[in-house]
DNA sequence: ACATCTACCTGGTGGC
DNA sequence: TGCCACCAGGTAGATG
């Protein structure tokens, strides 16, 4: 389900609801990608003081320490009616004096880990190689094309990486390429400072309409108050193989790629 | 240092 | 209807 724009809708839907929140219980399902890496009962009575986003991380911080969210691929958090029992893949309950936040995640690639702070090795191994924010002010041209310029690898894996602009997973990375006019194999070192401009703001657009429209995947996403943000961003070419590109009809094409599906259109996409 | 592959897990879909 | 192969939005860690 999520890719950066989910996670920040995420984020924003539920940050103002826990903030000041008092712990009063922590509840384990199945295990997760990672331990808590502390005992449940350790965390009850911290307070939350807010929550912030590194990546697709989402950071909530203790009033001691911080706990680190992650939604891997089927991952959500609701606010469940308190006393409402957990369901076979509601695997991470924090209760607390203002409501009771839930993680669902049926396929567990997500996590929910403890760190003491932001220094702990825990959070340290989690957060350090992260990329440039790219709806932040850190995400300059110059800082972006420079992080090109040192991989050789396709520019499409690239940006799956994270580690020069993180939150462009596999859906929004085929559709900001296709904004940009740039195929997908093409090498990351070999694209041109004019070029990189305009994938710059690609991922900056397609991300940021993304985060207003509410997050949009192409099967389903619900934020933490359980309202959808189903289908209200088309793709332009993602899950479209064979199908016109809507540009110039030309038939959408569909590669792979580190074992993960790319979609591109041949003729508005140049090497 | 970099690029590529593997593993983790469940559910939905389409073919037979 | 059942069975099965294959697909799915992420990413650390192992391997080349």
């Amino acid at each position: 389900m999520p890719e950066l724009p989910e996670v920040e809708v995420t984020r924003r839907s539920f940050a103002d609801r826990i903030a000041g929140a008092r712990i009063v219980s922590a509840t384990l399902g199945k295990p997760l990608r990672w331990p808590l890496g502390c005992a449940p009962a350790e965390l009850v009575g911290r307070t939350v003081l807010g929550v912030r986003r590194r990546g697709k991380y989402l950071l909530l911080d203790l009033d001691e320490g911080l706990l680190l969210l992650h939604l891997g691929m089927s991952g959500s958090l609701t606010f469940a009616a308190p006393g409402t029992l957990a369901g076979v893949h509601d695997h991470f309950d924090l209760l607390t004096n203002q409501g009771l936040l839930r993680l669902h995640d049926p396929r567990r690639f997500g996590a929910v880990v403890h760190a003491a702070g932001e220094t702990d090795p825990v959070a340290r191994k989690l957060l350090d190689h992260l990329g440039l924010e790219p709806l932040g002010d850190t995400f300059q041209v110059d800082a972006f094309h420079a992080g090109l310029k040192q991989r050789r690898a396709a520019i499409k894996q690239v940006l799956l990486a994270g580690d020069v602009v993180v939150g462009v997973g596999n859906i929004y990375a085929s559709e900001a390429l296709f904004l940009a006019g740039i195929r997908p194999t093409t090498r990351a070192d070999r694209i041109s400072l004019p070029r990189a401009r305009g994938l710059h703001a690609a991922i900056r657009d397609v991300l940021g309409r993304a985060v207003e429209k509410g997050g949009s995947t192409l099967r389903d996403f619900f934020n933490a108050q359980g309202e959808s943000g189903y289908f209200q961003l088309e793709a332009a070419v993602y899950g479209r193989a064979g199908l016109p590109c809507r540009r110039c009809e030309t038939p959408v094409r569909l590669l792979k790629q580190g074992q993960r599906s790319t979609f591109f259109c041949p003729v508005c996409q140049r090497p």
